[in-house]
DNA sequence: CCTAAAAGTCGAATCGATTCGATCGAATCG
DNA sequence: CGATTCGATCGAATCGATTCGACTTTTAGG
């Protein structure tokens, strides 16, 4: 005779609906109602489901089973970039994530994060989900979304390029960055430098040139520097690698640390993150903000690090971004059809920003 | 004739295997085959099925239907506390996930994030998952715990109580502390106050009291204070509401907002942001750091913000934590019996600690 | 007391794949 | 040249539930 099969130590398997109709003597459609809870079940016949159930330690109905039945499987994905922590770094992506979680509350969502790898079909294909929601990739997400859109499922794209059959959450960037401008210009700045989120995937630091951006695949950096330019049309500047005080705080003294004459009256920076990290440069620099230099941010973070100083910045609405991809989501799913929304910045004034110096 | 029924827009309903072996002139089983790798398919065969797949824009197999066959979905559920900012805003459960997403890499594995709500049984049980991974809840997981036992699947606990049949993944928490107490000591201390994580649920910000001490359900919390008392057995302290740096500045002047013979000469906070909080309240009182007050920190976060100062803390291994976890996750889901794993500290000594004054 | 409706239960089909074993022709080997 | 193996393909069972329609038993209504 063999031996005996190298079975794992765990010896009980998985009960199945099955067992546990059986063991209560009832069908395994019965079974089934006493769980889901669609139909009438006289309320003996359940307490005995139930208490074979908890003989067997049966834990409830297996959730794949279910799905498949079902063809829902209660899962959301939300696809963000490369790296994990770069994606919830941003305090406005946890934000979000946090505005989606909090509407998914009542539904029963669970939330799957997808980290956006080299070859993005395989996962987007493979892992199961009812809906997908795309966040604040830099990257090209055409290739995701068709992979996405084989699957038939809803599609919400926060801050991307308008596609085809994706319902796009909006943020009106480009104008909010244009109202952003137009406060500088009528504190009469003339120089302006502008300090960009991260252009593409490469995420390189570096000085701004008619190529780059317009070779940029993040939406949201386009968005807001077309903003800018609608007022400072020559406007220069530096990209960032990422949105980061760290990253700010090295563009910062790339833009600040130069002869007088050639440094810039005000910095743009697109977020708020980056802003902070420019107002430690300033004052590593010894600077005045706002007397010799204004700083206006981009997000609305509530940030401590910045006092005394209140950062002048464009509010957006990142919860709200969350609830509404959520709510768009939940119609889809309903068989309605969601409509696109976009949101609105607000301009808050601080401290950082002042008459333009002489 | 009734009218037409209420059809959902969506004239293209997800095609099936079925139907691509169909068009293809082929078995279901062989064009299962060439999707799944598993088996030789002559390479017409291959193509024509492929063809056909991308004639009907099929995206591979559906992922809910071979989960079920298979048994495996390739999802692993990360469990964390019931708000996703509270979570994620942690540097140490950011580095962990990422640490988790990286080993993950290989295995192509989706991250289902669970925000533990009021009733956790449901979710838990409802959610597809293969593992679970229960990450730095201040909760008592025993009820989460049992969901996931009658699901017959891998836990991991991360930082929590010991409980039966979980993998553990524990820090030194308690040796780290008492190291770093010892440094103190060695340094004159003699009056020294401690600033904790959360203590519960609650998040309840206010003075240590024996009654509070005992009832804490937060593994790590309590470790980390039972280190600290060994060296000193009565110092007395107040607990955040949560690790930012914001609770550590109102602790902090709770703290030294008082008497001079009151004062401590040194604080033990729990965590890097509620040092920096205590930080920059010893600074708003004007104190000389480390001239007046030590501060010690703990989890090793790399701070800019702390500059010009570099904290003294206990560096712990976040990264290696994720990837620990998954890897004890892969361990059991191959059948193996993967072994407990403690990870260990390490004291930086930075420039806010120093003698004891006077 | 009879009939119609409601309640309770069950058998069987179904969701969309994977996979085992069988089949059959072609290639390999002694 | 017969026996054996290998490659390619297919039919059918299976994963674990949900759900529709049918059937039986109560209950309610007249």
């Amino acid at each position: 005779m063999k031996p005996e099969a190298s079975a794992p130590s765990d010896a009980s398997p998985r009960p199945t609906l099955a067992a546990v109709a059986a063991r209560a003597g009832v069908s395994v459609s019965t079974a089934s109602l006493v769980f889901s809870g669609a139909g009438p079940v006289a309320t003996a016949t359940r307490e005995r489901v139930l208490a074979a159930a908890s003989e067997l330690d049966y834990g409830g109905p297996d959730p794949t089973a279910r799905s498949l039945r079902r063809g829902r499987s209660g899962v959301v994905a939300v696809v963000t970039e490369d790296r994990l922590v770069d994606a919830f770094r941003d305090p406005m992506n946890l934000a979000f994530l946090d505005g989606v979680a909090q509407a998914f509350g009542d539904e029963r969502a669970g939330l799957l994060v997808i980290p956006l790898a080299a070859e993005p079909e395989t996962d987007l294909a493979a892992s199961p989900m009812d809906a997908a929601i795309l966040l604040g990739c830099g990257l090209d997400l055409t290739a995701s979304v068709d992979a996405l859109r084989r699957r038939r499922i809803p599609i919400v794209a926060v801050e991307a390029d308008a596609l085809e059959g994706v319902i796009a959450i909006d943020l009106d960037n480009r104008d909010a960055s244009r109202r952003g401008a137009e406060l500088l210009r009528d504190l009469g700045h003339r120089d302006v430098a502008v300090v960009t989120l991260a252009l593409d995937v490469a995420r390189i630091r570096g000085v701004l040139t008619p190529e780059r951006e317009a070779a940029s695949t993040s939406a949201t950096a386009r968005q807001r520097l077309a903003g800018l330019r609608e007022v400072y049309p020559d406007a220069g500047g530096w990209s960032a690698s990422g949105s980061t005080s760290g990253d700010g705080y090295a563009v910062g003294m790339e833009l600040l640390n130069v002869p007088e004459h050639r440094r810039p009256t005000a910095i743009v920076a697109q977020s708020d993150l980056l802003a902070l990290g420019v107002l430690r440069a300033a004052e590593e620099l010894g600077l005045q903000v706002p007397g010799e230099l204004s700083i206006l941010g981009f997000d609305g973070v509530r940030l401590e690090d910045t006092a005394p100083h209140v950062l002048t910045t464009l509010v957006q609405p990142a919860v709200e971004k969350g609830e509404a991809a959520a709510a768009a989501v939940f119609a889809a799913l309903a068989g309605e059809q969601p409509t696109p929304v976009l949101l609105t910045c607000t301009l808050r004034i601080g401290t950082t920003t002042g008459p333009a110096p002489r």
